[in-house]
DNA sequence: GAGTGGTCTAGACCACGGC
DNA sequence: CCGTGGTCTAGACCACTCG
């Protein structure tokens, strides 16, 4: 009931006044993000078990439970009856496109073909190094590549990744992969996307990107940057795609 | 304990298997929401304290709790300690533009002037009939308009409304209003938007759309067609916005 | 059958808002 | 001060999964 637990702060960065007071559960959620956060847990496998947590943090179960309900609304945590929590991967069919929004006219969602254009390390420009919350001129990594749907192109997008987090992330590595990148990111490189901000615009093709997205200079793309956070809020990636929206839509739910 | 309570299936339209099980709070939240769907309670008004539903519905606090507490992440309901759980409604600033994704590169997001073009009563097209879920041919009410950023349009907005249930709607009535279309929808015709799905696609500006928006024609702007849907998940309003995103873009939180 | 998460209860106490 | 929602507990039972 007292407060025997470290870091009475509420998950989710600095707040405007200091709350001076903080839900037991929110403490338990912050001990268990760390535990996830230091790779205790890795993605797929289970976590203890709600009573075996309890005890180790010495609350009821019910209050376990809190921490892990918000945890799994957070997609950072799967709960399946009668087996186990586990943590999230990308490695699943179901959770694949998460962040692809995507969607074909006619026709199912499935798997996009895509082509690797290139992959170099070098300093990140301003612009880049500002959204990344990185200094300008530090290591990134820069993708470029296509995505295709029945042999016509129809997404190109352009990769910028932290390059301290991305050290053997090579042409040849890329070239070679089957799975999607955030499969790979997740389980060579310890980075798991968490949440992801996007910008949305409208935008005329330019030469380079029409030339590659087969349309006439000057047709309209949608223009998707995207922004990726990994745990602890700190944005890893930031990608700009763009999306030819003849054959497919950007899908949308708002709640 | 014992299913004492009608309506055993679990809200959310027919599942592909039968549940044959439903929780005791699903269906105090299916209780729930016919009320409000009655209008026993109204938008900004509170419900009735926990206590008071656990007395009527003879469960425990803690089962309507968790009942309110799904609404509440629906937002049919808002909750506020200390002093109830209340209807949500379009009424409130910080709600009011809920829909409304459209964020300028620089400066606040705030209200943005309109005008309105027209409204009118007339048969509803095949296409809008088929996304309204009406028979084609049925009353329907088409509204179109501009919102204004620093004297600029930016966004042409062509709504489509079911005819049923917008009666008294007219030129008349829009041009004297100051409020939100959604607060008018609310507080004249009881019609409160629940959710909306959009489906968002970059496109060239025709010649109609170009005068309006003030862009040379073929400028690329981006389409963005919502469907919005009232209780019990029934469409009532569909629409669709051509933005100018040279200066705004369309925000999206990926989760 | 044993172990997991999922539901439900009853009761205690805390934080907040308003009279 | 009281009534509201918010937290926490302890214990019971149910539904699901797997050996």
């Amino acid at each position: 009931m007292s407060s025997v637990l470290p870091s009475p702060e509420p998950a989710g960065g600095p707040a405007a006044v200091a709350p001076s007071f903080s839900p037991l559960y929110q403490q338990i959620k912050a001990l268990i993000t760390r535990s996830l956060q230091g790779g205790e847990w890795k993605p797929g496998e289970p976590i203890p078990s709600e009573t075996e947590l309890a005890q180790r943090f010495k609350v009821s179960q019910g209050t376990v439970r809190k921490a892990i309900d918000e945890l799994a609304t957070e997609n950072l945590l799967v709960r399946r009856q009668g087996k186990g929590t586990f943590v999230a991967t990308h490695a699943e069919e179901k959770v694949q496109f998460r962040f692809l929004r995507l969607i074909p006219d006619e026709g199912e969602a499935g798997n996009m073909p895509r082509r690797f254009l290139d992959c170099r390390r070098l300093r990140a420009p301003a612009d880049v190094a500002k959204a990344l919350e990185i200094k300008s001129g530090e290591p990134v990594v820069q993708v470029r590549r296509l995505l295709y749907f029945r042999d016509r192109p129809v997404v190109l997008d352009d990769i910028w990744l932290v390059g301290a987090q991305f050290k053997g992330l090579t042409a040849e590595r890329l070239s070679e992969l089957r799975a999607p990148l955030y499969r790979l990111f997740e389980s060579e490189f310890g980075v798991r996307m968490i949440r992801a901000e996007e910008k949305i615009r409208a935008v005329a093709a330019s030469g380079a990107s029409a030339q590659l997205l087969e349309v006439p200079e000057g047709a309209p793309l949608l223009s998707v940057e995207r922004l990726s956070y990994t745990y602890g809020n700190r944005p890893v990636e930031w990608r700009r795609g763009l999306y030819d929206t003849t054959t497919h839509f950007y899908r949308n739910e708002l709640n």
